[in-house]
Order: structure tokens, then sequence, then C-alpha cells
RNA sequence: GCCCGGGUGGUGGAACUGGUAGACACGUUGGACUUAAAAUCCAAUGGCCCGAAACGGUCGUGCGGGUUCAAGUCCCGCCUCGGGUACCA
């Protein structure tokens, strides 16, 4: 009973396929169960093993809820938009489509092969414009939404009220009101541009160290360019509380929170000295107030110019300038030396009374709070360092009481900054009755926000670290806006009966001039002319996020052309029950995802709030790589072993093993086509999940994998040879490993525990061997159970066990807990803590008795002869414990 | 800097809610089979110590303290690796 694989994977992949196994059905007699993957971008370089990964553990879950009796959702495609497939067509000519098709098809044959039990007929394309007809569709309702914040909620554009001022001011007011509160708008806006990837990008995308994510180079620059934002920000709110009541990792959920940054304080007014003007700030200590000695403007304010004074002018002219030509590099970590400027103005304190300085500094940003601040520098790190470096007033109005003494004694002389809780000093004005002297922080913050509300200076705020979202792109292959730029300037939405706008046949795929995309070369689909007059299309293109944000309600209709997806369809299998991807995704994706699914939700055109009620990252698979003393990689053919010591094969020197992820230049890439071919699907499925936890980084190994190659040939060659199948009554220990194994990987597929339910799955397999013979049921039973992991091989087992059809519409088997019970329990008996010897009871015996009998026990005597028993602990099930002197 | 995760044998990892540390697997060693090798099968395998052996001792879950009858698990203070984020007032 060879274990042949091949035959086998390719055998039952075709049964598959012809049955049509996995097609799904929307049957709402049964319960439902959706699984989906973070679908792939489908790379020239075909799959690698990180991917598998996460397909395998859906596919295990799927499965097994399958066999549980849910009819189950899981389905695959391509989020085939992107740079890289644009780029070979500037370098070649080679039409995206034609690229991105053959990506697909390889791909898909390499999905296939893992035996993934996918329902191919749901497969969807974000390029295909049967899909993106829908993006289009989805992006005018966002066009056309506004967000009510009386409600909460985003209502359509027509609905909107339309104050009278704004009214009797004309059409253009009106429509200027109504663009200034849609969710999507198209705006000047500051923007990062790639010089290499002649694209903007939006600030996500641009890493800390000043480079572009997708292309690494730091070719990165500010420009302002009229670009469509979406704004995310108006649901910051709905889209923190909704994070409370998903099943999603913690560490995903704070990312998101800490994203999207809320903080509470308050915005106050200070009077400027000279101006009939106040200028507005947002501060989150208030309490602070005392304190403030300055005041800091950001050079975008717009009120700068107003704010300086005459003979300064010159001086924050040039300041203003010089930072807005900072280059990214300045901008980051080294360059937090501050730098500004005084205006020449002054304001008042307006809890003192005493006349402030304001500055002109870019470590205040304009997109954040109201662009200006009150400085506290005895509270507050980077106003300290500022007003050291100017030679402003440091005032302590905390005292550090918990602090220690010397530092305490800097603060109060305000030569240190001080950020944390203690008790107010110099914090009391008899003129406007305002004292907190002696306060703690809270209840200061608390006591300044109500004085500033009563005296109409100020009032409790709210803001939100999250920006509007950068949605347009100038590249080709992306989905083109449904929008029409007339020449009055107007702006308006392709009508819904002219979706999907195409996008136009190229011959050049460069970019057009000034960078805009390369679809202002296409003369013919660019300009039109309809009954409002005539128009241009818009040029830009949107981002690859698009496709993805709403891939998975596409998945639940994928052929319907009438609308995205149907209302009952929607109903039934909303929302996504399992979801699991890479961590990579943990903010963006998930984020602009939930963003739009809120919007379609406030519109009532889907059920739920939340998108994907349980989320889950696996782990990145990396590879053993070698490094020399001074730290420089070697490739791994250049690399030989001798007695677990790694060498270089030319120069002899001792390498160290490190741990790093798979790239060319190292040729540590694993190419699952290779592991499929060499130990088989089913055996590449074992071991990625064997490895470790799913959510681990692990390092991949070949040997490993022959590990669970072995595994499933001792399996495949006991459980496939009918000598080993008998008829008849089992072994009680069979029955009772069988249904041991059955309990545990039950409940472990249910905790996405896949590492533990395999060794399980090991260890009865060594019973059966060991013991020689099983029944016929209990064959079935593990092979059933083991289905999920190892599909092909089970299928071969139940054909062979004269069964017709897939063994994945067979039920799951039932755990019967008789087999479990036990009589005995065998304690193991420690003294002192350390565990001494082990002792068996009746699992009913009487703790009392048990205490009595252990210490009469002879194997006791020597661990408490001369000594004083002090206590015994007898915890029935699970120890006991004799504490001795 | 701040916010999250990790750190357990030679290796990947296991350990329920505080209750036998090292399941399962790889590797290694020894043996069987073979002319030989591969494959396969069997056995041993955390370190140290004593011993012929033991169901002997002892140390041991990054480091230092603590709580507890009992700590890989809880608490305090560190070290270190990985991820996220960065002048967000």
């Amino acid at each position: 009973m060879d274990y042949n694989f091949t035959d086998i994977e390719k055998k039952w992949q075709q049964y598959w396929e012809e049955n049509k196994t996995f097609k799904t059905v929307t049957d709402t007699s049964k319960p439902k169960f959706y699984a989906l993957d973070m679908f792939p971008y489908p790379s020239g370089s075909g799959l690698h093993v990180g991917h598998p990964e996460g397909y395998t553990a859906t596919d295990i879950v799927s499965r097994y809820k399958r066999m549980k009796g849910f009819n189950v959702l899981h389905p695959m495609g391509w989020d085939a938009f992107g740079l890289p497939a644009e780029q070979y067509a500037i370098q070649t000519g080679t039409h995206p489509s034609v690229t991105t098709n053959k990506n697909c098809d390889t791909f898909r044959r390499q999905i296939k092969s893992l035996g993934l039990g996918y329902d191919w007929d749901r497969e969807i394309n974000t390029t295909d414009p049967k899909y993106f007809k829908w993006t289009q569709w989805i992006f005018s309702k966002l066009y056309n939404t506004w967000f009510d914040k009386n409600t909460n909620k985003g209502r359509h554009i027509s609905e909107l009220e339309i104050p009278a001022e704004i009214k009797t001011a004309g059409t253009i007011a009106v429509r200027e009101y109504i663009d200034s509160k849609r969710l999507a708008y198209y705006d000047n806006a500051q923007v990062w541009w790639c010089k290499t990837c002649k694209i903007v990008c939006a600030n996500e995308e641009v890493l800390n160290d000043g480079s572009h994510e997708k292309c690494g180079t730091k070719e990165v620059e500010r420009r302002n360019l009229k670009q469509w934002m979406l704004r995310i920000p108006h649901y910051a709110e709905r889209l923190l509380t909704g994070l409370d009541g998903l099943d999603w990792p913690e560490g995903v959920k704070d990312m998101q929170r800490n994203w999207i940054g809320r903080s509470t304080g308050a915005e106050v007014d200070f009077k400027l000295d000279g101006l009939d003007k106040n200028l507005r700030v947002y501060t989150t200590r208030p309490d602070t107030l005392f304190g403030a000695t300055y005041m800091v403007i950001a050079p975008e304010h717009g009120m700068l110019r107003e704010i300086t004074a005459d003979g300064h002018h010159e001086q924050v002219e040039a300041y203003v300038k010089a930072a807005s030509l900072k280059s990214d590099l300045d901008r980051t970590d080294l360059a937090k030396d501050k730098t500004g400027v005084f205006s020449g103005r002054y304001a008042i304190n307006p809890v003192t009374g005493k006349k402030i300085p304001v500055w002109v500094a870019d470590y205040v940003l304009i997109g954040y709070g109201t662009g200006a601040i009150m400085a506290v520098p005895a509270h507050d790190t980077r106003d300290f360092e500022f007003a050291k470096k100017f030679g402003l007033d440091v005032v302590c109005i905390l005292d550090p009481v918990s602090a220690e003494p010397a530092l305490r004694e800097k603060v109060l002389k305000g030569e240190a900054c001080w950020t944390e809780d203690g008790a107010y000093i110099n914090s009391e004005n008899t003129a406007t009755g305002l004292s907190i002297n002696g306060m703690n922080k809270a209840t200061g913050i608390k006591t300044v926000t109500s004085w500033l509300e009563q005296k109409n200076i100020g009032k409790e705020a709210v803001n939100y670290k999250i920006r509007d979202w950068l949605f347009s792109r100038q590249r080709y292959w992306g989905e083109p806006f449904p929008i029409k730029h007339y020449e009055n300037g107007d702006i308006e939405l392709a009508d819904e009966k002219e979706l999907p706008v195409m996008l136009p046949e190229l011959e050049k795929f460069e970019p057009g001039t000034n960078g805009e995309s390369p679809l202002s070369n296409a003369h013919e689909w660019l300009y039109g002319e309809d009954a409002k007059g005539k128009f241009r299309r818009e040029t830009n293109t949107m981002p690859q996020w698009a496709g993805s944000c709403w891939y998975y309600l596409r998945y639940i209709d994928p052929t319907n052309d009438s609308a995205p997806f149907s209302v009952e369809a929607e109903n039934y299998w909303m929302p996504v029950d399992l979801y699991i991807g890479g961590a990579e995704h943990a903010v963006l994706h998930l984020l602009y995802s939930r963003f739009w699914h809120k919007v379609l939700f406030d519109l009532g055109i889907v059920s739920t709030d939340e998108p994907y009620q349980k989320l889950y990252n696996q782990g990145m698979i990396l590879a053993f790589a070698y490094e020399t003393k001074s730290g420089s990689k070697v490739p791994s053919d250049e690399v030989e072993e001798k007695d677990g010591n790694f060498f270089h094969k030319t120069t002899g020197e001792e390498l160290t093993q490190i741990v790093a992820k798979m790239s060319k230049s190292l040729k540590n890439v694993v190419n699952p086509d290779d592991v499929v071919k060499n130990y088989g699907a089913d055996s590449l499925r074992l071991y990625e999940m064997f490895m470790g936890p799913l959510d681990a980084t692990k390092p991949w190994t070949d040997t490993g994998v022959k590990g669970v190659f072995n595994f499933l040939t001792r399996a495949y060659k006991f459980f496939a040879d009918t000598k080993n199948i008998i008829s008849g009554q089992e072994d009680p220990e069979i029955l009772k490993g069988l249904h041991q194994t059955l309990k545990k990987v039950e409940s472990d597929i249910e905790n996405l525990k896949f590492n533990t339910a395999i060794s399980q799955f090991m260890i009865f397999t060594n019973l059966a061997i060991k013991k020689g013979k099983v029944t016929k049921e209990t064959a079935e039973t593990f092979a059933k159970t083991l289905n999920p992991f190892a599909p092909h091989i089970c299928e071969e087992l139940w054909q062979l066990y004269g069964h017709s059809g897939s063994i994945n519409h067979s039920p799951w088997p039932l755990v019967n807990e008789a087999y479990l019970v036990e009589n005995t329990y065998e304690y193991p008996v420690s003294v002192n803590g350390k565990m001494r010897f082990k002792i068996e009871f009746p699992v009913d015996a009487d703790p009392k008795e048990i205490e009595k009998q252990v210490l009469l026990d002879e194997k006791a005597g020597k661990w408490i002869e001369n000594m004083q028993v002090v206590k015994v602990i007898v915890v029935p099930g699970k120890i006991i414990n004799i504490v001795v002197k």
C-alpha cells in the first residue's frame, strides 16, 4: 500500500472539479458559515508558501463546518489592479489585462493544486468590468452621502438641509456647501508625490523613513494637487466604538484605535493683543492654562498674516517658505530639532491676564486640532524643548509630589519637564475667581473646563488623528472614476446607466504630462458631450484599496448584473464569520473596508454595521538564512552544514543561522509547487498547520515537511490496508484514543489551534499502529476527522471503505463521552511543591480519605520520615501536595 | 519615546482557569533489515551529578525580586527580539 500522493491528489482534485463538490447555493433552511481569505494580488512570481497558510486554515474550518451541517461560503478571487502589471506594460507594451490574466491563471492553478475547497463559480476579479461597475457604483453612493452628526449616520445628499444664509448667497454657494459635506470630494490637497512611481500616495503609504512603501525609494515630495478625498474622519467615532463588539485580536483593535487617535480636551479662545480677534487652540490639558507662557501657530495657519506684527513679516515669510520646502528626510527622526520664529504678536492668557508671545513653528501641525496651541513648557516635553531653545519662560504649576526629590526640585524651578500627575501650585487668580491649587490632574481638567465654558471662552472638545483619505491615483490600471468635469467647472457623476465607465484602450501606458494619469492621453475616451454640455472625464483612477473594500459582498452574489448583490443573499450570508489574512492589513484595508461598509449600512444597502465578525492574523513564514560574523548575509546555496554548524562553501568561514524573510537574494525562497511535487498537497497543508500556532511567525524547514509526510505515509499504509480493518468489537483503548482525538480536534479547530490537533492525530495513529487492528467504524471516523486537514488522502480512504460520493458530505462524527470516563486517577504527589511520586485513587475518592491514604503510602515514607507534616493539599482530579518541615 | 506581541531542550513547538515543564515532530545516537546505501522499523534523547540500574539526586521556562501549599502561567523592576506608530498639543 504505497502512498502514491501524486495520483491520489490528481484524482480527487479532478473529482471535486467535475462534481462541483464545493459549490455553494444560498439555502436559508441551513445555518450559514462565511469563511473568507484576504484575496491575493496575483503577482508575476506566483504563490509563495505564505499564501497557503491562511487559505489552509479557512479551508480546514470550512470543511469542518460543512460536515457539521453548515452551509459554507468559502470563495476566492483576485485583487488584480495594481502597479506591477502597469510597469510591465510601460516596459513591454503588454496590456496590463493580459499580464493580469496570465498571473491569475498561475495563481488559480497553484491554489487548485493545494486542494483548497473553493467554490470557483464565485471567483471574482476586481479588474473585471462586471465587478468594477459596482465599485464605481459604491463610489457614487459615497459621493452622494453626507454625515449627519445629529443622528450619527450617513444620509443621502438630497436630505441635506441648506442653511438659509447659504441659500440666499446663490447657487454657487449652495453647490459649495453641498460639496463640503459629501463623503467624497474633489479638492486641492497637500499630498505626497512619488517621483519614481509618478503617483500620489496616501499619507499612510509613506513610511517613517520618508520612503514610499510600494517602490521603496525615497523620491517622495510634497505637492499641492487636485485630488479625490474621502471624509473617513466623519466616521471616526463609529469606527472606534464598532471595534468593541468584534472578535478580533486585541492588537489589531489597538492599532486601529491608535490610528483613529481619539483625544478629549478643550478648545480655548485667546484674545490677541491689538487685534479684535481670538486665536483658538485645542489642548488636552486645559488644567495647565496657568502655565501657558507662549503660543504657537502652524506655518500654514489661516490667520498667520493677520497675526504677524509689523516688522516681523519678512522673517515669518522666510520661515514659512523654508518649512514648506522641508524634504521628507528633514521631517523624520533626527530632524526633531525645533525651529520657529516670533510673530511679533502677543496674546492674553485668559487665566493670568498676562501677555504671552505668539510664535510660528512647524512642530505644530495644521491638520490637527485648530493648528494652534497654547504652550506649557513646564508640563509638555515638546514645548519644554522649544522654550529652552528660544529662551521662553517656563512656569511650573504642578508640583510633582510623587517624583524623586532631585527631579521634583528641578521641575519646581522650571529646569525639567513634568507631564504626570501632581498637585497644582501657582494656579489661582482672585480676579477671575478660578483656583485649582492643590487639586490633582483629573479634577483640575474638569474644573478649568467648566470655568472656560462658564466664561464662554472655551468648551470641551474631541479630536481625532485620522485624516481624510486620499483616494485617487495617476495610473491606468485602476478603476476609472464615474465622474465628468464640465467646462464651467461643474462636477457630475456618470449616470448609473453609464456604468461601468470602462478603461480606454491604450497603446502606451506612460503617464501624461504634469504627472497626469495615462488616461489623459486617451483623447477619444477623454472628451464627450451630453445634455449638460461638453465634459472631460476624470483621469485619475481609484487606489488598489477600492476593489478590496467590498469584495466580500460580491462573493455572496457574484454574477448579479442588476445590483452588487441581492438583498436576500446579503441578509443570509453577512457578516463574514471568519476572516483570515496577514497582519499587514491590520489598519488600512480593514479600516477602509469597515468605513465603506458602515456607509452602505447607513444607506440601507447592507444589513450589518460591521463586515467581519471574527478576524485572525496568520503569522509570517520565514526561512533560515546565514550570515557571517560581520553580519553580511550568505545565499543559502553557498552554505554547507557539518555536525550542526554552518560554513561558507568557498571561504570555509563559520556562519550563524538566522531567521529571515524569504528573498531571492538569500536564495531561501520555498516554492509551494516544489513541495507539492515532492511531498504532495496534503503534506504541504499539514506542515503549514503543524509548524506552530497560526498567528506565530515561524521558519520553514524542509525536514519539517518530511515529518508530516512520514505521518501521512504511516497513516495511509495502516488505514488503507484492509488487513488492518476488522469487524466486531473495538479495543477499549483504541475507542478511548479515538474519542479523545475527536474531542481535541473539534475544540482545536474551533480555536484555530491546528498544530495541536495534528499532534493528536499522530498520537492516535501511533496507537492504532501499535495495536495493529482497528474496526471499520474506527477507520471511518478517523478519516472523517482528518479530512479537513488532509482531504485527498481521506477521500481515498473513504472510497476504499466502500463509500461513493465525497467524504465532505458525510456528517462529522460525534464524541461519545462514555468512552472517556475514567474510574481512577493517578495523582502526582508533590512534597513541598516538587513532584516526587504517583499514586492512584478512584476519581470520586474523598479528599480526606486521599489525605489519610497518601501519608500511609510506603512511597511517601521516604519523604516524610523525620519530617513534620504541616499540611496536605488535595486538589481532586489534579494534584496532591504534602508540605513538610 | 509611546502602544502591542514574544523569549521554554540542539531545532519547530506543547502545557486547561496557578497544579506532573518539555506533548507531538525534527535532529542526533544506538540497534534491526540490506552486500552496501537510501527508505522503513525499534530504542534512547533537557543539563549536570551518583550509580550496575532505579519509578536516585540536583539545576532548569530571558534576568532580578515578590505573592502562593504550588509560578512557564500572577505582581513589581529590568534585559532582549519582533510588529505598529511617531512633534497629534
